[in-house]
DNA sequence: TGTAAATCGGCATAACCGTGCATAAAGCTC
DNA sequence: GAGCTTTATGCACGGTTATGCCGATTTACA
């Protein structure tokens, strides 16, 4: 805990408090950096004036999400995702470069990333990309092209031209189905091309998956469940599910729970 | 603890506290090299003023949060850009081709644009692209490359080529400075390239600014005042806006006020 | 509806700031 | 080397900022 902070620091450091935990209190806060409440009323009232975070009673919100499409995908089961994203962060390390691709799961991961790593982040999602740009010490990617609605990416000829190019440490994927047989899966056509081509040209996949995905299968290919490096699932995942793909190789991991 | 040091000596010794400790305090360093605190201050001045920290009340800090990126911006003053954006909205008509250029104005007009509008859009900047995609009717198309952090989107080398074969029909253009004699002008030397190359490739170009950049100009021209089509200010702009840049040419649009 | 907590605005104060001026050392010109 | 300019520094002054405290008001909750 510091003592004697300057104004800057500690606003800096409301925000991060902000995003890490969801909300902050201010008598917590101002125990914490040993001022008055009043002073960190005034700060937050500064922040939430600059618009950086929602005044609430006793404390202060992050700012409200704006309600996109994908952010309405991100609505869905936000605290499960958050649980997956807090197992994904610690398999990036430092000075790696780590593709995003789309899916809300992702962008949990690039919003839990701690301010402070130093990375080289490339995505294809607009959406991903705005978050990323919050942490400051990542260089920042951006794979251009036709955004695809549905997918809420660019991944046509252009991107996959663009991402050709690229052979990441970490390929980070959002997948639609997950099987031992049918190996992870997309339902669009175009979208698993892509996939595909990012994923065979990085030293390691992650895919974290909801347990709606467990077991199922979409129509078009991606890549086998061999070629997955971890696949990161959630605490009450069907209980044999690190016997089954550790079998093939597969590093599983349990987010948020007891287990493993 | 050193005595009789010069300055320069004595201002790198400053900037190896700074990036050592994150911070340091003018009483600390008046006392570590014995001088007064007003010399500490003329250093931490002139550092500053040569980007090289962020003064604040008390001592300086790392450039780390970096001037002021474009998701600072956004929150800034927020009811003015609402205003602009609303009368930037009626130039936009369906089946145009679109191109977004990276500011917090233009963010807000993407934001206003009414949601049954069917036209292409392209933009270079994430927060922009993330914003079009709640607009079903729009066809998408992202600019990527490495992202400029201060600029808050792609301007580089790649994006200028990507960008460099689109004809589109309007060109938004975010700018730092306008001024009759500068033109319209830029803080980055590739982000004034990048603009330029867009501008001069559309039929028209549009550019919504708020009052504290009428008359002011920044390092890097852009275009002259004359290739600008319309000219958004606010409508407590002072009152010739009209009459000077009118007269050359320039169509002017008093926002959110009665004039005009 | 009552109560405790949280908030807002105003006020006081101490620390901090920038500016202008003076001084001294260093560098330059002739 | 005399005389000038430039530069770095310190000091004094008035303005500004950050903070804590107080009183009045609002809010959440039982």
């Amino acid at each position: 805990m510091q003592t004697d902070l300057l104004l800057r620091q500690r606003q800096s450091l409301i925000q991060d408090r902000l995003q890490q935990s969801g909300r902050v209190l201010a008598v917590d806060l101002a125990q914490e950096f040993k001022v008055s409440e009043d002073t960190i009323r005034r700060d937050l009232r500064e922040l939430a004036a600059a618009g950086l975070c929602e005044r609430v009673y006793g404390g202060a919100l992050p700012i409200a999400p704006g309600g996109t499409t994908l952010t309405q995908r991100v609505g869905e089961a936000p605290e499960r995702k958050a649980a997956l994203a807090a197992a994904a962060v610690p398999f990036i390390k430092a000075g790696m470069t780590v593709f995003f691709d789309a899916s809300s799961t992702n962008l949990a991961i690039a919003q839990a990333l701690t301010a402070g790593l130093e990375l080289t982040a490339v995505t294809n999602t607009p959406l991903i990309a705005s978050a990323l740009m919050e942490k400051p010490r990542i260089d920042l990617i951006l794979i251009g092209g036709k955004i695809d609605r549905l997918v809420g990416a660019a991944i046509g000829a252009k991107a996959q031209r663009d991402v050709g190019v690229l052979r990441p440490d970490l390929c980070i994927l959002g997948v639609c189905g997950v099987d031992l047989d049918a190996g992870l899966t997309a339902i669009e056509y175009e979208d698993a091309e892509f996939k595909r081509l990012v994923a065979r040209n990085s030293a390691a996949v992650l895919a974290a998956v909801t347990n709606d995905k467990l077991g199922t299968s979409a129509p078009h290919a991606v890549i086998t469940a061999q070629e997955c490096t971890t696949l990161i699932v959630e605490h009450d995942a069907t209980g044999n599910t690190a016997e089954i793909y550790g079998s093939q190789g597969i590093h599983v991991v349990y987010a948020g729970g007891t287990k493993s």
